[in-house]
DNA sequence: GCCAACGTTGGC
DNA sequence: GCCAACGTTGGC
């Protein structure tokens, strides 16, 4: 079992469009960066992600999960890329900011502080809970 | 809107 | 295989 994030401009996919998928839930398509398929060849269904705003809100708005293993990127024809489905699982009562995650120490290692640019990328179990209470979420949710 | 950081492309 | 040029992402 293991944790990630989902990173969105929600300009182009929000929290929103991705709750309005329900159980569904959705294809994660465009990423064309090989570091960020890579981690998703590494997901396996019942994983968790959070689900972060970039650009205009830079936080971290929801969980996901991962309902299913790579397979082709609908959106091209290049075989290179890749990608899984994700569904919403809760919101982040309160909105964790990336502000808030710079000025934890606890999260000073996190992917997201020190390489910006990755869109998908991995979360530790601790960052994992230590965001989760950040956000207001008594107990992490459990994957279905 | 600017710019730093990063990834990719392509000439050599 | 190196590296300059270019494009994109995303924080501020």
């Amino acid at each position: 079992m293991a944790y990630w994030l989902f990173k969105s401009e929600p300009n182009a996919w929000s929290w929103e469009d991705q709750k309005r998928k329900g159980e569904a839930g959705e294809e994660w398509t465009g990423v064309r960066n090989y570091q960020a398929r890579n981690n998703m060849r590494e997901m396996k269904i019942g994983d968790l992600g959070f689900f972060y705003h970039s650009v205009k809100e830079t936080s971290v708005v929801g969980v996901v999960e991962v309902c299913n293993t790579v397979h082709p990127d609908s959106t091209t024809d290049d075989p290179r890329w890749e990608c899984v489905d994700i569904r919403a699982v809760a919101d982040i009562p309160r909105p964790v900011t990336l502000a808030d995650i710079k000025a934890n120490p606890r999260l000073s290692d996190m992917v997201l502080v020190n390489n910006s640019r990755l869109s998908v990328q991995p979360v530790s179990e601790q960052e994992w809970r230590e965001i989760c209470r950040m956000g207001g979420l008594k107990e992490a949710p459990k994957s279905a």
